[in-house]
DNA sequence: CTGAAAGCGCTTACAG
DNA sequence: CTGAAAGCGCTTACAG
């Protein structure tokens, strides 16, 4: 079980060690017979090359790392299938990692950078608040993807996203063109700066333009952002008091568990209480009833970011790319009727 | 933006490397003073150890590999969500790798052995098939998670997974049982061994054991496993022919996709059309209709996974685990009515 | 076409 | 508590 090495393979091929690295790396100038002896001596020994003893030589790597910011979120695969697609076309290799909730996408990456094995990064997610000199680390070009940074310099990074609290307003505003005048938010981890706050933050200001006072009691919190968090959460709430006609929830997955929190509960979307939703993502299009939603460009933005990334890899400078997102119809959203709450049944569930 | 090395931190902070090494590995047997000095020249001159080197050196690191196959089966987070903890609880770290789809999670697993930083890998997902040689040539213990292997010996690996044969007769034969004859089958890739490979013979096993013929023509093969391929190919097939009462898709997105098909052609799930799932992921309690699925054991998996991981590296043998799925009855499926064709509409969407 | 040697950036006995 | 030195497994001029 012991570790072989190339100075292994070298000795039992009766060669030297720079002809194995050759024969590893596909040089051509390697006498075939040579080759292959050296080639089987591999095989017997099932020898696998190191690749931090690799790296640690190797200047000019064709890769690009991708840092993905928290595991479970679907919303980001189309992006990466693009980003992913965009770049081999373009001759790079892919790194693909993954940051935790918890962990800061900054450190891990120049880490990656100083590994030397990325010539470039591209962050799918992270913080809106970093520290500055976590920013001044990562000595490779860099790009942030559907986020950006609210306390450094502009000069500092590039970054492609949507501006949240103008669409989350657009939303909101949609909703109230239907009439409807009690609107729940529907929401998870609100803290600083977070894209829940964000989010809020677009919600009251279409409240308050269009004149309906902001209600604190209309805000509903949810554990987490999974189905499961929403559903729960929208069924506690309608068990206690329903005093809303419609629910503009912060992300498509938390609408869906409303939606079945709320037929669950006996009462109907869109019939009795409209559900809207926000990224786009495909569920929302097959879910029943479709779900109304904000839908994010991710083809045009996850595109948008490896071109930006090519462009400051050959000296470009650092800009920011503010995307629209389009206001999706599916079928849970509808006028508001006055009649709307005398016909919802009592209570009780059908599962 | 030249990489500043463990020397140079070392030259100006006035002191040697083996000093710098033991503040970055936080050694207690280092004057107060010193460590400070240290420290400071890190932050000033942006200072980022190089992983690639360490790992070179170190032998023993507390890390075990995750290596998931495929970047966008939602089914895997919750299992990868429960092996992180069990690590962790261990006192290990988790290195997290994707693999594509068309790679080798095997050669992979080798590399990521040999660089030293893993002394254990969970495979989630990965080839029913693959060859010995590879297998042979990872070099600490491993554990296969939702898969194993057919055309080696079992005293070469552990796994853990669900007998997709006897599970996908299950669910057939569930749907034989509320008095359907006409069941067609829903996959995507299926060819020698694959998962939908398993589940088709098991889909034949369960009509031949009932006494039904197997009909090719039922055979509906969607070009992915993504919800809109579900949907596209069951839409088109009911413009051809209308020929079954249920179908049985081998994956709960694929029978989300036939729902929203079949309701946008005019006829609903389940009175039309019944639809069953499979794997039980979470969206599958919270579609309308809920949907009828084989729900596997994701944590007991993913825990005993960890289980034997650690038992192998404590010096254990190689183990087959095989474990059994539940059905879990929702709103997709119901008892065979003669009358249902009558009840549908021509055709027509409602999108 | 091939091999000996230097060196990538670290860690870790070893000797003070 | 600290530093000089060896060595981890590779690659790459360099000299043949």
């Amino acid at each position: 079980m012991r570790k072989v090495t190339i100075k292994d393979v070298a000795r039992f091929a009766g060669v030297g060690v720079s002809t194995v690295s050759r024969v590893i790396n596909n040089h051509q100038d390697v006498n075939d017979e040579t080759r292959k002896k050296v080639l089987e001596t591999i095989e017997t020994y099932k020898y696998t090359p190191n690749n931090s003893a690799r790296s640690l030589k190797i200047v000019d790597t064709m890769n690009i790392g991708v840092l993905v910011k928290g595991i479970s979120n679907t919303f980001y695969v189309k992006m990466l299938e693009v980003i992913e697609k965009e770049i081999v076309d373009k001759g790079y290799s892919v790194v693909l990692r993954h940051v935790s909730i918890d962990e800061n996408e900054l450190t891990k990456a120049a880490e990656l950078a100083v590994e030397n094995k990325v010539c470039g990064i591209i962050f799918l997610g992270g913080n809106y608040l970093s520290k500055e000199n976590d920013v001044l680390r990562i000595n490779v070009p860099f790009v942030f993807l559907t986020f950006t940074l609210f306390n450094c310099n502009y000069s500092m990074f590039s970054s492609v996203y949507i501006n949240d609290v103008i669409e989350s307003a657009k939303a909101t505003k949609y909703l109230i063109s239907l009439g409807h005048r009690h609107i729940a938010f529907l929401a998870a981890d609100v803290y600083n700066y977070s894209i829940a706050a964000l989010r809020l933050e677009g919600y009251k200001r279409a409240l308050i333009e269009s004149g309906i006072a902001f209600d604190e009691g209309l805000i509903i919190m949810a554990d987490t952002f999974e189905i499961e968090a929403g559903y729960r959460t929208v069924i506690e709430r309608l068990k206690a008091k329903r005093d809303f006609t419609a629910i503009f929830a912060i992300s498509d997955i938390l609408a869906i568990g409303a939606c079945r929190g709320i037929m669950e509960s006996g009462l109907s979307v869109p019939e009795d209480i409209s559900v809207m939703g926000f990224d786009g993502q495909d569920i929302s299009r097959y879910y029943n009833p479709s779900i109304t939603t904000i839908k994010q460009p991710v083809v045009d933005m996850a595109e948008k970011s490896v071109a930006q990334l090519f462009e400051l890899m050959d000296g470009g400078t650092n800009r920011q790319e503010i995307f629209e997102a389009n206001l999706v119809e599916g079928e849970s959203c509808i006028r508001y009727r006055k009649n709307a709450r005398i016909k919802a049944k009592a209570s009780g569930g059908s599962m």
